[in-house]
DNA sequence: GTCTATACACAGATAGAC
DNA sequence: GTCTATCTGTGTATAGAC
């Protein structure tokens, strides 16, 4: 958004060059709270461990972040950016139903959180929840994500594929719910079953259901 | 299970009072820890605040217990023990098919959650696991419900109630999951449903699927 | 067994040199 | 902006009187 100020003699693509560098270095660090994220949670998950991770000092991940809570919010709009991006492919495949996307979807958030990529939700009253409440970015992600959804939703329901009896809401929470479903770690552990086979059961039990059909 | 020592003079009447008082307290801790273990999770939940709860002082829950961990696997074990309670009394109902027993658990686990009795189960590399595989009745009791629903999955496969396209752990830890479901409090959170209505919806997704039947 | 007081460890955050 | 070193609070656990 920022443009190098003319009045310096500093070439611009000096400038450049060290906003990438510095742009690259968040990326990184985003990038291990992520993970950290998904693996432990927010309250087990330590700066120390942040840090050793990107393989910096403490003291410098301060200097790109003001506190624990604002690392991990980043995280979470990095995901939520993610998230959006996925959407747009889907709405530029005008062939797909409503369910088709909405089960594509599904598929995505189970892929991030087999990969490790998936951070998950804080408890009710953690300090994270009001740091994200607060943030503008994550809550208007949120808010486009649930947008979107609730769209296919109403329009699965309308073309007859979707359970009419469900309010949207209960059909959206329940999608929400599935990106951190535990099903998929357990499975995973049994050791028995490879990721894409996974995926496909707990597909089926969320759009099927566990009744004979 | 042990009987006052008969060569004491001490009746064995007080000595039993003692010990129901030593229980009560006991109670009174491992449902604090329960409540507090559900609320904010393992890592969040700290001892000044189970001590807070129930009155006394920290270093007296230390004479019960003697860390954190076996306090929340204390918790974690009488969930379990309340758990298999409402298996008898299902196994006691013989009109009930397979499907309406397995209905009837996920029921239960969803009215005990949205209670705030439900402890959220702890991350892969929480401390708290490894005291829980280490705790013999938390685990001989894991086992013994899962072999019991174990044995109603497949019944209920064989007559053809359940899907029989999934295998029954899947199905097992299908079940398990909905204990901790979040959307559960998302809904409650959303204030637009009561308890029971909420826990028909979700058992309707569970068990129905959100495609329109 | 219950209490007050305290030891010990560690996590979040900061100071200040470079 | 990065580092080393440090401050400060807090959480688990214990000592020792009663």
């Amino acid at each position: 958004m920022s443009s190098a100020s003319p009045t310096l003699a500093t070439p611009p693509v000096k400038r450049s060059f060290r906003e990438q560098m510095h742009q690259a270095r968040e990326d990184a660090i985003v990038a291990a709270v992520n993970r950290l994220l998904a693996e432990k949670g927010f309250e087990a998950m330590t700066v120390d461990e942040v840090a050793a991770e990107v393989g910096i000092a403490k003291a410098s991940l301060y200097k790109h972040f003001p506190s624990k809570e604002d690392l991990a919010a980043a995280a979470m709009v990095k995901v939520m950016q993610r998230a959006q991006s996925f959407l747009d492919g889907l709405q530029a495949r005008p062939g797909l139903t409503p369910l088709q996307r909405l089960r594509e979807v599904a598929r995505w958030t189970m892929e991030v959180q087999l990969a490790g990529e998936m951070p998950s939700l804080p408890s009710e009253n953690s300090s994270l929840r009001a740091a994200l409440a607060a943030s503008k970015p994550y809550v208007d992600g949120l808010m486009d994500v649930s947008d979107r959804l609730g769209g296919w939703i109403v329009e699965a329901q309308a073309d007859g594929s979707l359970n009419t009896s469900l309010p949207p809401i209960a059909v959206l929470y329940t999608l929400y719910a599935r990106a951190c479903d535990p099903v998929l770690g357990f499975l995973k552990a049994s050791g028995q079953y490879g990721t894409e086979q996974i995926i496909e059961m707990v597909l089926s039990t969320c759009f099927d259901g566990l009744r004979q059909r």
